[in-house]
DNA sequence: CTGAAAGCGCTTACAG
DNA sequence: CTGAAAGCGCTTACAG
């Protein structure tokens, strides 16, 4: 049923079925006419044709999200704190994966704007993105969630990394460790390049020794790479007796790698990890972890988008949300040596 | 940039640009002017407007999917099965939360259908759904996935429950329990009542008597819910020795109730998951489990779906995958007592 | 308060 | 091989 039809069962003119059946312009219309045609609507289950609606004023109310992988834990959460957020002001979002491959990732952003997404939020930055510039260009709102780019050139919405990581260095200097290795996510990322700065920022906050800042890289942020940093750190550092993780599916390598290794968490190593993704409480030990809000940060992200759209700029802006630590039982006192 | 503006600087009518750049209808046009046309495209970064071949064509190339909860660790595998071969044929998936609750779903159906989606795949179904009725309605094709309805109105993709279960019942039978309790699932969903029914089946299959079919509700499937269910399993069934879980959400509750009695799993009793959803292989004790291909599932949906939009109809079908059981560190030979 | 008309950006049957 | 025209279902400036 279209706006046509119910107007020539009504026999009115269509824009007067249309006015009714958007409140905003309700009142431009008679009492009892509008009566008959929302009756006749309802009898009808008439649902407004949104694409054409559309089409007409160039407003789709679509904010496309592109997320690296949905099966990673930490972006469920946030990716319901956008819908949450975008629902409440009639959007809603077209989400899709796109891996971590710029080119895979520019035909997806094509995609997307191909239909007609009002503003686009990101969850695949890199700290130098082409595909950011690619979506400039094409001229959409644009934010950025959970990562950021180096420049400035779009906003965003991240965890505050710096406050994450002394957070988690405070914590096992205080336990009285002193030999602290971290586990280093992609340097391509703002995450995993900000913690390693945070890392390195909290320990000569401490007067920690350049010589005593120890680090291992891991290629991505799996548990796998964890594993693999991790068994590469233990080679060679082995006076080390905490770790802490780029994140938390590094984390859980690390447990692989100690197992492996015959080495007990907490009693040898302590364990750090980076996000509380659901259910790192229920591992073995239960992982010590920098909890960062992600349902907050979707909702901030939608929030910051939506005011774009409507105009409000104010210029680029970073929103940093701060984190907090949940000790579990990964982290302990150092063992004697 | 669009046909038009195109078709005005090249000195061409639209229809003979809007043919060239579909590559179905490509060669009737001219070699040369072709050329023409895709490079000037090219050098405007021309991108079809497909909100408005939607219009035209009443085909949005959009998929809906419906989720019950993101967060659910099982659901993301499913969604990436569904997008990984919905973009193979040129389509993609508008994914919303919806929720557990009718009314909110029926809301969130008419959004998508507003959007003119051209299918939709429910993740959201139970055994007996009003939301369905609704869709079926409004006449779009649709799919279930992951769970079904009792009647078989619409066509679905499921785990087989029955040999889940059988799988699970075996297991501990084979290692020499008697007295299991099954931690029911909710019964208005179609995976909680086929466990339930599967698990009676196996039981009955090797001759188990009727009072040793041992049962305790679950109100939903989350932590919380299998805790409490699990404390009132112990409760009324002190001489249990093995707990096998609607899920595996379910059975980490069973780890945090069993935990609260002092109990240790597997020494005291073992516990059996359901999904083998990420990370169940790290918690402590790893989860003994019955594994479902959920990316499959997705990918056999959409596969489903997509058939039946090119209307090669064949009726209603049900798939159903083998499940695989994986044995870890949560069940053991029981106690002696 | 209501109608007539134009147009959003495409696609496609019909001519030539 | 190319063009002219109609129309998908809306919205909205303009009349009356």
């Amino acid at each position: 049923m279209t706006l046509k039809g119910l107007a020539e069962i009504l026999g009115v003119h269509t824009s007067t079925v249309g006015r009714v059946m958007d409140p905003e312009t309700r009142h431009m219309v008679g009492e009892e006419v509008a009566q008959r045609v929302l009756k006749e609507a309802a009898k009808h289950g008439y649902r407004p044709n949104k694409m054409a609606a559309a089409l007409r004023t160039r407003r789709s109310n679509i904010v496309g999200v592109m997320l690296p992988d949905i099966t990673n834990p930490v972006f469920p959460p946030i990716l319901l704190g956008i819908e949450d957020e975008l629902r409440k002001h009639g959007y809603v979002a077209l989400v899709t994966n796109a891996g971590e491959d710029p080119a895979q990732q520019r035909f997806v952003v094509d995609q997307l704007l191909a239909r007609q997404v009002d503003a686009l939020i990101l969850a695949t930055a890199t700290r130098d993105d082409p595909v950011i510039g690619h979506c400039l260009e094409a001229g959409v709102a644009l934010v950025t969630v959970n990562r950021s780019e180096d420049s400035s050139r779009v906003s965003s919405v991240v965890n505050d990394e710096y406050a994450g990581m002394r957070l988690a260095v405070e914590h096992v200097l205080a336990l009285g460790h002193s030999q602290l290795v971290h586990l280093v996510g992609p340097q391509t990322l703002s995450t995993g390049h900000l913690r390693k700065e945070g890392y390195e920022l909290a320990l000569a906050a401490h007067g920690v020794a350049r010589d005593d800042v120890l680090l291992a890289e891991c290629s991505a942020y799996t548990r796998e790479a964890g594993r693999a940093g991790c068994l590469d750190a233990l080679d060679r550092y082995p006076q080390a007796t905490a770790i802490l993780a780029g994140n938390d599916l590094l984390a859980l390598g690390c447990y692989d790698a100690l197992r492996e290794r015959g080495l007990r968490c907490p009693e040898d190593v302590s364990v750090v990890g980076h996000n509380d993704m659901p259910f790192v409480d229920m591992v073995n030990p239960p992982l010590t972890t920098v909890r960062i809000g992600h349902h907050a940060m979707g909702v901030q992200a939608a929030q910051l988008v939506l005011r774009q759209l409507r105009g409000e700029g104010g210029g680029q802006v970073e929103i940093r949300l701060k984190p907090e630590l949940v000790v579990r039982g990964s982290t302990a006192v150092p063992r004697k040596r």
